[in-house]
DNA sequence: ACCCTTAAACTAGCGGTGTAAGTTTTGCCG
DNA sequence: CGGCAAAACTTACACCGCTAGTTTAAGGGT
């Protein structure tokens, strides 16, 4: 078949398709051929739009993360900026669950994934932290969401009572977190997430403070 | 060829030779026909020892956690004791980064996996935490240690300044983060524990207490 | 109005994957 | 010592990412 009157694929098409499929069938089920089926279409057609797999992948990872809300850190404190960020950037991982295992392994080439860094560290550093800290803030607070985005804790027992009673006593009931898995997981996001800033905000009285009143000595 | 005078594969050689094929080449660079080939067989043969690819993956995820240290939790108060834990836990998955994405995913079957949340679930109920609590403190360090373990988020930056310089002016810098890789991923952790710890010493103060005293009410 | 380049689909195919099926020979047990 | 299970093998299937080359339509230049 030749080229169409109107083309069949775009980037956008194909994005937006991918994301479907890999929330419906998982990251083993998304294939270059598979997607191109579900788009009417014969497979290496995709070539002529991404280069590779990964580059779709990344596309998707971008899209998924261009959903993550910085702006508390232009119009509120430090603090409160921290907890809506993670906060939305948990929403948006957790909206795409299957797509967090390729996401979580860094920013790379990703523009929306590099902003969001550039976000935190510049609003962190306006803050008065110290640039290093600010860094490290921002690689704990994602280490974080993305741990929790990544491997629910509920999810990952199996529905299997016996497994758990015969070897693991204080596992009794472990099987049972799956019927709670939503709220399980959330209640350890916001116990991790507050005892996080609760930390902060006790190491940025002892060690940062506003920028217009830099510390006297290193 | 027939079967061998004697075998020529264990599930422990099996183990460990994947364990290392995953260290030294990745995830995406093992292979079944290729472990076969680094033990000289010919790759069907696996299957006479693992009945699928991911049961073998389990096993090597599964030794990884094996070596985790929660012996803190018998021995020493509980925030020692997860201090303790959540470095040993960042140790045996630093060791074998790569596998740490499949790994990251769920304690499923994994027996050294559930050992583990049942001695930390159990150790901090016995520190007086209520159960629900405990099992929320598990969950947020495990997502904490296994995002850092995941996610590093220096290795992530691309070495190339040009790529940051044009529009992301905070992160001027980051292609720098790839030579202190290790001192900024610690540093991000160290900070991040010791924040996570100390809200929850906060917490415990307010709302838990020794199981001798149980709390009247509520 | 025509040509020519480019775009966007196609088919064919390569080397690789996980794994199922069936074969062969050995070691061991009754 | 006969027979069965074990552990290697070969063959093969369906799928994978991706390359190469083909075909035809769209669109810009003269």
């Amino acid at each position: 078949m030749p080229r169409p009157r109107q083309p069949r694929l775009t980037r956008q098409l194909i994005v937006d398709t991918a994301t479907a499929l890999i929330d419906a069938e998982g990251l083993p089920g998304f294939s270059t051929r598979r997607l191109a089926a579900e788009l009417g279409v014969r497979g290496p057609s995709l070539y002529n739009h991404f280069a590779t797999k990964d580059e779709i992948l990344d596309a998707v990872a971008d899209t998924v993360t261009g959903a993550v809300d910085t702006s508390g850190f232009a119009s509120r404190d430090w603090v409160a900026a921290l907890r809506d960020w993670a906060w939305s950037y948990r929403r948006a991982l957790t909206a795409h669950p299957n797509i967090v295992p390729y996401l979580a392994q860094g920013p790379g080439r990703r523009p929306a994934a590099l902003a969001m860094a550039d976000a935190v560290y510049g609003g962190l550093v306006r803050a008065g932290w110290p640039p290093a800290r600010a860094t490290h803030i921002g690689a704990a607070l994602r280490y974080f969401v993305a741990g929790s985005a990544l491997g629910s804790f509920a999810r990952g027992f199996v529905e299997d009572p016996e497994l758990y009673a015969a070897h693991y006593p204080h596992l009794r009931d472990a099987h049972r977190l799956a019927e709670h898995q939503q709220s399980v997981d959330e209640g350890a996001f916001a116990l991790g997430l507050d005892a996080l800033l609760h930390g902060l905000t006790a190491e940025y009285a002892r060690t940062a403070g506003p920028v217009e009143s830099a510390r006297p000595s290193g």
